[in-house]
RNA sequence: GGACGGUUAGCUCAACUGGUUAGAGCGUCCGGUUUACAUCCGGGAGGUUACAGGUUCGAGUCCUGUACCGUCCACCA
């Protein structure tokens, strides 16, 4: 066996079996079930360092439910992606063949993207399944499936017999670039610097009197339609009634209103109304029965009732209009002005507010969904998520699910050629398909995905009709929280309102929200393709081993906190697996590892077996340590869980059982045996090919690790079984104080020879000669000599079992007497603090008993090391 | 503008419902060719827990306010 393993090698070795096994594949046993649905990548996507993080994490939670005997599965699969990818195959088709997708035609185009989704759609699976993650690929479903397809399409159709779904002329928005409607999550609102513009119009019935109006969009004028005041606003209360006359169509005037929604105080509190443009201006028109005149066109430009800006792109009319009001004397002032516009998530352009005639949908069960949280349906981790999901659904507004692509499920709507106010709602044409045309139009991405629970499961179909059963609801979901209202909200709305004929839990389509936080770059930037901070996960895959990159990028990842990317985290993950490899190497030079098939097992011999204190010291020690790991998992504390585990294996097990073997070995085994097989199941989860590996070197011929089960020893019968006394336990925990002690005290000398002197506290005598030799060993110094008066000079530490000392072997400065009295201050200041916490009633009376009861020990023990400081000083 | 989260060692983070002298890892420095492991072992230094008040026998933890950072939501043009 090698110092060091070759993390390739293993890595293919075993996804080789896994995938030769079948060893993920949900199976249709009699076990309990786990499901995870993987949130589904981009068709498009490739592997980032968000996809690590949150992948190992199910991934842990999977292998840990096999572990805990349940049958799981884990759903993986991939999202179209509508926008993204369609642009992405846009620009490809401009630059390889300066075609758009229009000169192009649909179906030729869709075939275009058919065929690069082929070609790329593989990557990301073959990118986490390097990662080691165990989903059942037998079961990876595609948005754009042809079953999946139709399903989407049966909920729209469902949907809209329901009445949730309608069709709407409203004031949507708009990305002029990608030439669509956009949902409400879609559009990201960005501080951006613009100017707000004063200018004036004239009141006709007035001449000479002008109504000033400030604006951020000028070039909208041309579509303005009122002008309007606050009802009790007194300065304009003699002009309400009247009319303006339009600065660019003199022929044209238009009505000066009073409405509410105008805010007095905010520039000069005179609005005017554009409600083709404008969501507040679109509200106040539908009040006044006011004209709608749009003015910009879908891809931005001002349109024939824009003249004389006809033709002009929005920004270039914007300067054109301020310029043409200056001119005629109109212009009062121009201020810079920082104000929050929206963006395209997609384009990263701003969006344009328009009227257009689109899909809605109403959400369904949005009642019910509140109420998750208090029948506790629902768990989000961190807990304050709820806080956001609660008021995202007290704050909704109808879903426009539309969208002016083709790369997408297709409307399944027909309309009559002849009369296209006649339309007809269903998965098929009618039967004079001649006569009926479909919409043109795809349903937005996310109407897909947030079908994925039932669609993926093939809900209420013939085919595979226990697989819903037997997997819906999932136990938890794990994802970013970019996606909570996109995706996560909206799969818990669908399913309440689809899954019929359940209880309420039965419908929830998980209980538990694990949201991650995001992945940052040491600066605390976000990771992100165009800042190029990214690692490719598969360079650090092939440097530090999958297993290296899991450990380590779980031992830096609290619950739900972002997480600052160090490599120097995957260094140590994977040092901890070579760590681990090594334990397991030096055993097995010792001889045969023995060969129990389960937890009981090795107990049982265990109990056959004569072992030390130090021996059952481990396994008491192993036991607490295993109780521990399952409760933390269980709440999803995956980062304190590996963090323990690997402090446990290192500083316990390494560093100080297994140098006590180095000189006095156990009389079995058995007890290193055991330790070493529980490790290796407890670490599984975390670094699966590593353990496998180990496990098939050292338990060949019981089955694979992914198949062994795990056991928790109760604590009451098993620790008890042990011969271990409270009162051994106290000892045990002694020495080990005791070997840190001496390894601190004997840290700066050089070995050979060194003498430890010892003014042992009597009681503790006897005690003490049990380890004398032993502690010789361990610290590899030559021996402890006893002496009765302290040595004047030497470095000392104070210990339970009494004050040792070295003498410096050279002439140094003899100990500094102030470094002393810093100490004996010190002690005598804890010592005050805790004799007047005991003497104060009020302490003893609220303090518990355990809390008294740490004071007194510690008072004693510093009481007792200030004792035999005084004795030092000269 | 509203809401939520954060601020603890040079860096990244722990510390359960308030309770013993606030702990790890990394980095740094010092010392180590020990019958697994230098991808290792031992050790040192390093903290007024952002700031100001308050409640309490006792506050990193609870309350109030301030500052800074981050996130989400929002139709003052």
């Amino acid at each position: 066996m090698e110092k060091t393993y070759t993390l390739a090698d293993l890595q293919t070795k075993w996804n080789r079996r896994w995938e030769e096994s079948h060893a993920f594949e949900a199976k249709s046993d009699a076990k309990p079930t786990f499901t995870i649905f993987m949130p589904p990548p981009n068709v498009t996507g490739i592997l980032h360092m968000g996809h690590v993080l949150n992948n190992t994490i199910q991934d842990v939670l999977c292998r840990w439910a096999r572990l805990q005997g349940k049958s799981v599965l884990w759903l993986p699969g991939t999202d179209h992606a509508g926008i993204s990818t369609q642009v992405k195959v846009e620009k490809i088709l401009k630059a390889e063949k300066g075609l758009t997708r229009h000169q192009l035609g649909r179906e030729t185009f869709l075939q275009r993207v058919e065929k690069w989704r082929q070609e790329h759609g593989q990557v990301i699976f073959e990118q986490l399944k390097r990662l080691g993650v165990s989903c059942d690929w037998s079961r990876a479903t595609y948005t754009l499936d042809p079953d999946y397809s139709r399903r989407v399409q049966s909920v729209f159709v469902k949907l809209y017999k329901r009445g949730y779904i309608y069709k709407g002329k409203r004031l949507v928005h708009w990305c002029p670039v990608s030439q669509t409607a956009l949902s409400d999550e879609e559009v990201i609102m960005k501080p951006t610097q613009g100017v707000l513009c004063t200018f004036r119009y004239a009141v006709v019935e007035k001449p000479g009197t002008f109504l000033p109006i400030a604006t951020t969009r000028p070039e909208t004028i041309m579509g303005d339609v009122a002008l309007a005041v606050h009802p009790k606003d007194p300065r304009y209360a003699s002009l309400v009634g009247l009319h303006a006359r339009c600065p660019f169509d003199p022929q044209r005037t238009i009505p000066i209103i009073a409405d509410q929604a105008v805010e007095m105080d905010f520039g000069t509190g005179a609005l005017k109304i554009t409600p083709a443009h404008d969501p507040i201006d679109f509200e106040i028109g539908k009040r006044h029965q006011l004209p709608f005149i749009e003015v910009l066109d879908a891809t931005g430009r001002i349109n024939e009732n824009g003249a004389p800006f006809t033709g002009m792109d929005r920004m270039e009319a914007r300067k054109a209009v301020i310029e043409a009001l200056r001119e005629k004397g109109l212009l009062v002032k121009e201020e810079p002005y920082e104000h929050a516009v929206g963006y395209s998530e997609r384009a990263n352009v701003p969006i344009e507010p328009r009227l257009s005639e689109q899909w809605f949908l109403r959400y369904p069960k949005v009642e019910e969904a509140k109420q998750l949280l208090e029948k506790k349906q629902v768990h989000f981790y961190p807990a304050h998520w709820e806080k956001i999901y609660r008021h995202w659904l007290n704050h909704l507004q109808d879903w426009c699910i539309s969208r002016q692509l083709w790369w997408g499920h297709r409307i399944p709507v027909w309309y009559r050629k002849d009369d296209p106010s006649k339309y007809h709602v269903s998965l098929e044409a009618p039967s004079d398909r001649e006569n009926w045309e479909q919409d043109p139009d795809v349903l937005d991405t996310w109407f897909s995905s947030w079908l994925w629970p039932m669609g993926t499961l093939h809900y209420q179909e013939n085919s595979d009709k226990n697989l819903f059963d037997r997997y819906f609801p999932s136990h938890v979901l794990v994802s970013g929280s970019d996606i909570l209202f996109f995706w996560i909200t909206r799969m818990i709305l669908a399913s309440l309102e689809l899954v019929e004929d359940r209880p309420l839990q039965q419908r929830v389509p998980f209980h538990n929200i694990y949201l991650t936080g995001i992945v940052r770059d040491a600066k605390g930037r976000k990771m992100s393709k165009s800042l190029g901070n990214s690692p490719d996960p598969l360079d650090l895959i092939q440097t530090y081993g999958a297993d290296g990159v899991r450990v380590g990028m779980l031992s830096i990842a609290p619950q739900g906190h972002d997480i600052c990317f160090d490599e120097h985290a995957l260094v140590a993950g994977r040092n901890f697996c070579t760590k681990l490899w090594n334990a397991c190497r030096f055993r097995q030079m010792q001889g045969r590892v023995g060969n129990y098939s389960s937890f009981e097992d090795y107990w049982k011999e265990i109990a056959s077996t004569s072992l030390s204190p130090i021996d059952q010291y481990l396994l008491h020690s192993l036991v607490l340590t295993m109780g521990t790991y399952e409760k933390r998992l269980s709440q999803y504390e995956l980062n304190a869980a590996i963090k323990e585990l690997q402090a446990f294996f290192r500083n316990f097990f390494c560093d100080f059982y297994l140098e006590i073997q180095k000189y006095q070995p156990s009389s079995s085994f058995v007890v290193q045996d055991l330790f070493l097989r529980q490790m290796l199941i407890m670490l599984h989860p975390y670094a699966p090919y590593i353990t496998e590996e180990l496990w098939e070197q050292m338990h060949a011929g019981s089955g694979t690790l992914q198949e062994a089960q795990w056991e928790l020893p109760k604590l009451s019968s098993h620790v008890q079984a042990l011969a271990l006394s409270s009162k051994d336990l106290e000892v045990m925990e002694h020495i080990r104080t005791l070997v840190d002690q001496l390894r601190t005290l004997t840290a700066k000398h050089s070995r050979t020879p060194l003498t430890v002197h010892i003014l042992l506290e009597s009681k503790h005598q006897a005690e003490f000669k049990v380890y004398q030799a032993l502690l010789e060993q361990l610290i590899k110094i030559s021996s402890f000599q006893i002496v009765s008066q302290p040595l004047p000079g030497a470095s000392q530490v104070v210990t339970h079992y009494g004050t040792f000392f070295v003498q410096h072997e050279i002439t140094q400065p003899a100990m500094d007497d102030t470094q002393l009295m810093q100490q004996i201050a010190a002690l005598k200041q804890y010592i005050q603090t805790a004799e007047q916490k005991l003497s104060n009633e009020k302490f003893m009376s609220h303090a518990s008993a355990k809390v008294i009861e740490g004071v007194q020990k510690q008072l004693e023990a510093n009481r007792k090391k200030w004792e035999a400081l005084q004795k030092l000083l000269p």
